[in-house]
DNA sequence: TACAAAATGACAACATATTGTCAATAAATT
DNA sequence: AATTTATTGACAATATGTTGTCATTTTGTA
């Protein structure tokens, strides 16, 4: 048995979302580091941040696709630091409800607003359509893994 | 300032990447394990197996993306475990070439036979053209990280 | 309701990976 | 050739992340 045409693309892709990923968090910690963050820390604070509502821990790590403990020692460091509260969950009496202080909305604000130029160099002559299709077929191995 | 159209879709592309990251690596630590191996470990194979020649652990870590400290450390302990051998290097006293061993390459292989009906899957009914697209955007976005 | 199964937080152990330091070696510069 | 600069391996500290265990709480089911 041997890859098909579309498996062999997908073990390429494999290989380049781990150094990508490698090279993005080094980065990351680059962009953060001044505002006592960090890639996994902004991580954190950016689910916090797209979510409507306050999430759970086991929410974060879902949101992240990672295990929730570690999630948890990120998140007690940043209700420690500050960045983040626990909420009483009316719903749960042991999964407080995690969401952002004024301290931790601020300060994900002041990263996007560094970030911002930092992206838009990188993605600049890429085309548009290619950036869409490549953000799918991500979202779309996203998906089949989780299963 | 805000985000341009491109900008936008290559920071989607970052969460993306990193929750895919995560994902691959609880898989690939899954495939391996009955190897000895790790997702990590098998990268490391990965890098000399495509390589045709021994490389160093410096060569390594640059093609891997990752801090040379690290892969020293995984490359050491493959050693004591019989998947690769250092060998002089004629042209460098300190920096020992880092070859595979006959159960290293073996163990590749194997590995790699069962990973293939899984990509094979993972990949089955995304266009292929969709899969070369993304795999170029992916590699752009590491040529622009690496400098 | 009562009981079994799953989810959650705390804690610990371990694997992975970056950063920093130091001495030895190699490469570049003057 | 001599000196400076960069590279490399060893070692340690720290951050990140997974796995395992346990007690508690919640959820699902009989």
């Amino acid at each position: 048995m041997s890859h098909t045409p579309e498996g062999q693309l997908f073990t390429d892709i494999v290989l380049e979302v781990f150094k990508l990923s490698g090279l993005l968090a080094l980065e990351g910690d680059r962009i953060t580091d001044e505002f006592g963050l960090s890639s996994a820390r902004w991580k954190v604070l950016g689910a916090l941040s797209f979510s409507p509502s306050p999430m759970t821990v086991p929410q974060i790590a879902a949101a992240m696709g990672q295990a929730r403990q570690g999630v948890q020692r990120l998140v007690n460091e940043m209700r420690d630091d500050g960045f983040v509260v626990f909420q009483d969950n009316p719903y749960h009496k042991r999964a407080k409800l995690i969401a952002l202080t004024a301290k931790g909305k601020k300060t994900y604000e002041r990263v996007d607003k560094k970030q911002i130029p930092w992206a838009n160099a990188i993605a600049t002559g890429i085309k548009r359509s290619d950036l869409k299709t490549a953000s799918a077929v991500l979202i779309k191995l996203i998906e089949r893994l989780e299963r």
